[in-house]
DNA sequence: CATGAATGAGCTTTCATTCAT
DNA sequence: TATGAATGAAAGCTCATTCAT
């Protein structure tokens, strides 16, 4: 994971950033509190404090080493790579996008659940999240769109809905299987193969 | 709105749901104090507990009745329509329920951002939720996917997975549409048609 | 004692007034806790804040009402009386005006050590203290010194000096018999006399 | 300034009275926090521990050089001075003494103003501070009232109202020109000659 | 000597809820 | 029925102080 200024934690404090982020989680940041957090870490309350100044501060430094990566480095280089002239269709895009992100925001699903949780309200949280979005990234993305629609392998609609069709599909996904039925057994092969041809289909341009 | 048992409330009580509404779907319910609700429903704090008994009592009577016409009545009439033999394909389908169920979210978005907000923590309300959407609605759905399968109108995926990709579409549109980016002014018509085509062509089965 | 507003205290806001009060004397502003207060006034700490909103807002609420009367109403009619042409001598003024507002600041002693307290510091306070004294009472203050100015039995300097004169010397008395040294029985009267020939001297014009 | 161990103070230790005085004076001592003065003074918080043991410890460190001096060495030769028999007057006397003191006041007057805040309540400083006052000093100054008296230039009046009428026009106008109207620009000259003129008339024996 | 992480008691304030009027 | 004063638990946070480095 990408994080910018990486001061190093004590083990003190990345233990208090451990169980914040579990009760986060689990109970919400609201209905956490920061007693709550020191016992479960170990910790007196007043280190808590001594170091993240607030609990929203502790909040952010929980959030901010994911908006920093939520569209990483690597991404670029793999959109850069999907570009070399002998890809095969939009399908093969398609599925080593999902793939790849998937796979990253399984393991970051904890802190997206929080993510999701603080973006829901019209607090200052929601322009932090979408400002912290690299646009360079995002400049990368449509440019593969734009080269897909240019070989008439993808329809010919506006970047931010392909953009929000992917996306919704996949967090779908996401809080199918981890959070609203997490207790199921899924299989993942075939489930991740049905999510890569609905989109695919979606979003070829019909004849 | 359908209310199972239409207890009448007073004026008092409806200004309490009313500003309780207001403010959960703003500040969310957890960031919501009964003397704020108090105060902007122009009542006294204990005149909330009188009728509603607890703050969580408040949070019930607000979603109850949502909860109880998440697929309302008339959506059992409307896939009994839509089961006449001479329906054209599954583009007529999607087309009517996303219309039909878009401004059914729409009207009530305010009060799903409540229930999203919920949704998210493993608290008791998950269950609450997820047993309140009626069956028998569900398994007029599933006929009706059935007899699109059995046309070969439909992918042969489970019916989960339909659920899934519709809904997860849907609120995607919601959310982009109302609670991200509400300032801006979408071309709805062009955005709706977009969404019915991007979820038929990825329901129909390749040939 | 001059209150504008009689908002009437309930039983147990009136008893968080006179606890703070008494401890606010004994211990200064800054270290009494609330929690002292409550306890003291046997009331929950909750209720303090019910109705005073904040610590600040007790210290207010015990201070304004002495503020408003710090020169009260009855001390024009007295100066009015001192005016009329028969007084004999600066004394006579000098022994009513010390008798009089000497009684009153011993009344209110606990108040004004609270107030002399908040004034030594630099905050917003002391502009609030100084802004409380009314225009009108000093200027027949004033009025009286230039009258006994025009029958040379005052001395002609700036009337900000007489004042500081009279005051420190009254303030002086008040501290050292009741602050620093309450223990000491003193012998009232003598010292008055005194108090009053120390100053009257020090006014009159030497020829 | 007279320090009696002239202990040296390392810079930072320095650096750490000269934050405290500050801000003791601007906020008072209870209101200022060891983190802000190890902030101000650009100082760990725990070296401040480690030369003044406490916060307490760091008041009196600042405090005591000022006690040990409020009547000074030089008082009593200056006294001595003004015992031989060749002085004019009380005015000599009085005119002297206000100077070289207001000088001293002045100079120190952050110092006293913090003295002041914790004198005014009842707490285990006010007896620290009247203890430091060197008891021969305090005798050299009534054996100076006492030569006057016979020579029927001072009133008949007990040493510790005298004490009181000098010290407590001092304060005021201390208090009247640098803490309550700092801003005015006063006439210091013209001021002084007029306090000089109050105490000594106030304190000359009517004949 | 100096640092600053760590502490835990205590701070002011807010909370949902109760109950006498 | 409606009010709002009263409650006490718990909230987020600050405090002076300690101690390993």
């Amino acid at each position: 994971m990408i994080n910018e200024k990486p001061e190093k934690l004590t083990f003190k404090q990345q233990s208090v950033v451990t169980a914040a982020l579990k009760l986060f989680t689990v109970k919400g940041y609201a209905n956490t509190s920061t007693k709550e957090i020191a016992l479960t870490a170990k910790v007196s309350e007043g280190s808590i404090f001594r170091h993240f100044h607030s609990k929203e501060g502790l909040l952010l430094e929980i959030i901010n080493p994911l908006l920093n990566s939520i569209f990483p480095a690597e991404l670029y280089e793999f959109s850069q790579m999907t570009l070399v002239p002998d890809y095969k269709d939009l399908k093969t895009f398609i599925s080593r996008f999902i793939n790849e992100r998937l796979d990253y925001f399984q393991t970051n699903l904890e802190t997206f659940r929080i993510l999701l949780g603080e973006l829901i309200y019209a607090n200052n949280m929601r322009d932090k999240i979408l400002q912290s979005i690299p646009q360079d990234v995002i400049s990368a993305m449509t440019k593969q769109f734009h080269d897909l629609q240019n070989k008439h392998l993808l329809v010919e609609w506006p970047d931010y809905d392909i953009f929000r069709f992917i996306f919704s599909t996949m967090i779908g996904y996401l809080a199918q299987h981890f959070i609203l039925f997490p207790e199921i057994h899924w299989n993942e092969t075939a489930e991740k193969e049905r999510l890569v041809d609905f989109i695919t289909q979606g979003l070829t341009p019909v004849k």
